[in-house]
DNA sequence: TCGATATCGAGACTCAGGCTCATGACCGCC
DNA sequence: GGCGGTCATGAGCCTGAGTCTCGATATCGA
């Protein structure tokens, strides 16, 4: 059983139709590198409206099959996301993007939650730099 | 010497001219609570051109004067910085930001870098919850 | 197979933000 | 205190991501 049909099912069990075009478009994602703009999956999808593929975007998202990064420029990037929570790490040069975990970084937010008072439901993490290969290039 | 004074050099010790339309949007911006859109700033500062509002807030962030804030829902807030290094914590019920720091945080990003080979240029934290009053308020 | 309804696609729309370029304001210099 | 070279401004146009509408179509349980 592949990847896409775990997708798959996971769309069934939650009572969302099974169609071509998110068919179609989970398989455009899965040829576009490691992040991608939405228009790139709408150039990529020729046939799937872009308003689908917004909407497809977005109920990924939801059953945590595609992620959202926000990039150092402020633009937004997608991205097949894997089962764990996670952050991203991006190199500013070359644009790689990969993802890691951080049990400090739950430290953390246990931290401020208890200095502040505050119930924690949510927090963004996204890390910019420049690669190994990209530094050993530039040196 | 207030605050705006010291901002007014900063501006000039950089050769930026100090001009009508700058020190109005510094004294609107002191009006607008804890954070704003940009267009908060453009509807308080009549006589301003939208342009400019962008342009100033661009400036200003590269000053370290305002800083730029994803909210939950992936829109953009402006705030008036403090000069240490910070990250956000935003009530996503009565909208309330503070400003936090970590040095456990800065720790993880030193771990990140030394696990992956990466040199960290920047990063983005941004913690979404629920504030004390909030809670009791709900409760 | 059939019907209820979830989904689709074309195209108009919104909203943040940037660009252009002619006009006006700063400010260092004399 | 004036001048002039720039820096800055603002009106309006433009772009690009994302949303909305609504008539047409596809999916899937009964
Ligand atoms: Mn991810
Ligand atoms: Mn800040
Ligand atoms: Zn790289
Ligand atoms: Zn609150």
């Amino acid at each position: 059983m592949t990847s896409a049909d775990v997708i798959e099912q996971t769309l069934a069990r939650r009572g969302y139709r099974l169609t071509g075009p998110r068919r179609a478009l989970l398989v455009v994602m899965g040829t576009l590198g490691d992040h991608f703009a939405a228009d790139d999956v709408v150039g990529a999808a020729p046939g799937v409206g872009r308003a689908t593929v917004f909407r497809t975007l977005k109920l990924l998202q939801d059953l945590g099959v595609v992620c959202q990064v926000v990039l150092e420029d402020g633009s937004t990037a997608y991205r097949l996301a894997p089962d764990e929570h996670h952050h991203h790490l991006l190199c500013v040069e070359c644009g790689e993007m990969r993802d890691f975990s951080s049990d400090d970084l739950e430290a953390v937010l246990a931290e401020v939650a208890r200095r502040t008072g505050y119930t924690i439901e949510a927090h963004r993490f996204e890390v910019y730099g420049r690669c190994a290969a990209c530094q050993a290039a530039g040196a």
